[in-house]
DNA sequence: GCCAACGTTGGC
DNA sequence: GCCAACGTTGGC
């Protein structure tokens, strides 16, 4: 088994905010709805379970990383694209080869400070991280193993670093 | 296969 | 609410 990556999901917290997943049967839910490519390649064959993930906030007031979460289940067909009801509702995709995918994704806990845009922008050493590029509006992020660690010790996580 | 038009994202 | 950046669509 290969050591866990680190990656980053967008949410809108008005339509999903991590105290939403924290209160979610198991903690858990599927992250689908993503119909981007590039993002749908990462759902699809990068994030394997055991992964970390920073939950981040956008198009809010605060943006910016609320907690943090684990990879439970890899990718798999997201369900969403077959439902005519679902606002990601996909009628062109088809069910022998779906076009998108879904991963599960379990609370670990919240941040016990949260973690505002302005700040990170303000970390010189996260000024290679993907989130902080003009423009960068992928909504499934790589994060490497240093830029985790130091999101989390702004955040105040107590105790041991999950993934370092 | 090019690229203009259009729609969406998302910070400000 | 604005608008820059980006992705997708569709005419040719």
């Amino acid at each position: 088994m290969r050591p866990p990556r680190h990656w980053l999901l967008k949410s809108e917290p008005e339509a999903f905010s991590f105290e939403d997943l924290w209160r979610a049967a198991k903690r858990t839910t599927s992250w689908g709805g993503v119909r981007n490519y590039q993002a749908r390649n990462l759902l699809r064959d990068e994030l394997a379970r055991g992964d970390l993930v920073l939950f981040h906030h956008s198009s809010t007031e605060p943006i910016g990383v609320a907690g943090v979460a684990r990879v439970v289940r890899a990718g798999y067909p997201d369900p969403t694209q077959f439902d005519a009801r679902d606002a990601a509702h996909d009628p062109d995709s088809p069910h022998a080869a779906p076009r998108w995918f879904a991963v599960d994704v379990q609370a670990l806990g919240r941040l016990p400070r949260f973690v505002p845009l302005a700040e990170l922008r303000q970390e010189p050493r996260l000024g290679r991280m993907v989130l902080l590029r003009r423009g960068a509006r992928l909504s499934v992020q790589p994060v490497t193993p240093s830029e985790w660690r130091i999101v989390l010790s702004m955040g105040g996580w107590r105790g041991r670093l999950p993934g370092s």
